[in-house]
DNA sequence: AACGTAAACTAACAATCGTTAGTTAAAATT
DNA sequence: AATTTTAACTAACGATTGTTAGTTTACGTT
């Protein structure tokens, strides 16, 4: 069954004040009083307070995952790989910046999925190291410590949400092309 | 009249369990059981629990403006201070993991001084972004927008936090030094 | 017109929150 | 030895938390 309109509605609204305060911060009557309602009408849409944070977090976990999987199985060499890897981000990030806000600061009071998203994180993580070894053994990308790569670019990608909807006059194409520069090929002259 | 020590010793016990689920999460309660004591007798150290998240980010947003007041002074050329400003994050982010934390996810909670944090987080962002667009007039940093710099290495320089902890045998030194590669001449061979 | 359903409501629940008041026991100071 | 101070305690406060139960209202379907 998917989701109702009303309850994408409760999800949309929830989003905006978690990424404002943080899920522990934000009540159901916050919620509810957005929504121009009563806390307890949420509850003919949503199971619980855990249900939203669960819907946000698993789908964009899911759709990294989707997307990873595609530029993976292309048959592209790694600093290709690694540019839709940038455009992904940019897209999805762009599209949910106040999930976003969730998967990286509020995944901790997951409980039934925690480890769920866990995985699927160690996944993409994995396979994001992968794909830089692989570059550095074709000689595409520099012999250092795959890790310190992987985190630092990581790292940005991850804080897109908090900077796009400070320049959201910018193109997401321009956006990502000038992060590709920028990661890639350092800002060094 | 300074901190005392069994005052820090409760800033320090709040700073892990902050990093662990956010301010927010973490009640008087579960700072007391850590520290072996009720949750009433914290107050004999502290006046409430705000004051604790305030202490944890200001001192080291103060720590941060000091740390870049003495770079800016300095007579180099602006690759050699975007390196040591990388040198002042992996001092500063390894010798308080837990409290960056909250420097980067709970600073939203401050009541009084929230104004007076927001003022130094943009100095030290404006003062980050003068470096380098005098860089770009001076030719040493390529001619891209500067705004997008400044996110990119920030964002890496922030999340410091998270990662130095899991590579607690690396030096400080090499890691500095290999993150000076990274970010200021990329990846890419 | 009668019925069923969706979605709001009021009222309240037990649990937990930060915090205060008043007390006690030990340690430091006089 | 007497006293003050420090730092713990018990007990409780009013407010707020997520959530449930039962009710009402409006609307689409029979």
């Amino acid at each position: 069954m998917n989701p109702s309109p009303r309850k994408l509605e409760i999800i949309s609204v929830a989003s905006t004040l978690f990424k404002e305060k943080g899920y522990s911060a934000v009540t159901m009557r916050d919620i509810a009083k957005v929504m121009g309602i009563k806390a307890a009408s949420l509850y003919n849409h949503i199971e619980n307070k855990e249900e939203i944070l669960t819907f946000i977090i698993i789908s964009l976990a899911e759709e990294f995952i989707d997307g990873l999987e595609k530029i993976k199985s292309g048959n592209n060499d790694c600093i290709y790989k690694l540019k839709q890897i940038i455009i992904l981000h940019v897209d999805i990030s762009s599209r949910n910046t106040n999930g976003m806000a969730s998967l990286n600061n509020d995944w901790m009071h997951l409980k039934d999925q925690l480890n769920h998203y866990l995985a699927l994180r160690m996944e993409y993580e994995n396979s994001f190291r992968n794909i830089i070894s692989k570059g550095i053994l074709k000689n595409e990308i520099k012999n250092i410590n795959p890790d310190i790569m992987v985190f630092s670019i990581l790292s940005t990608l991850r804080s897109l949400y908090l900077w796009v909807p400070k320049k959201d006059d910018m193109e997401p194409t321009l956006l990502a092309a000038n992060l590709s520069e920028v990661l890639l090929k350092g800002i060094n002259k």
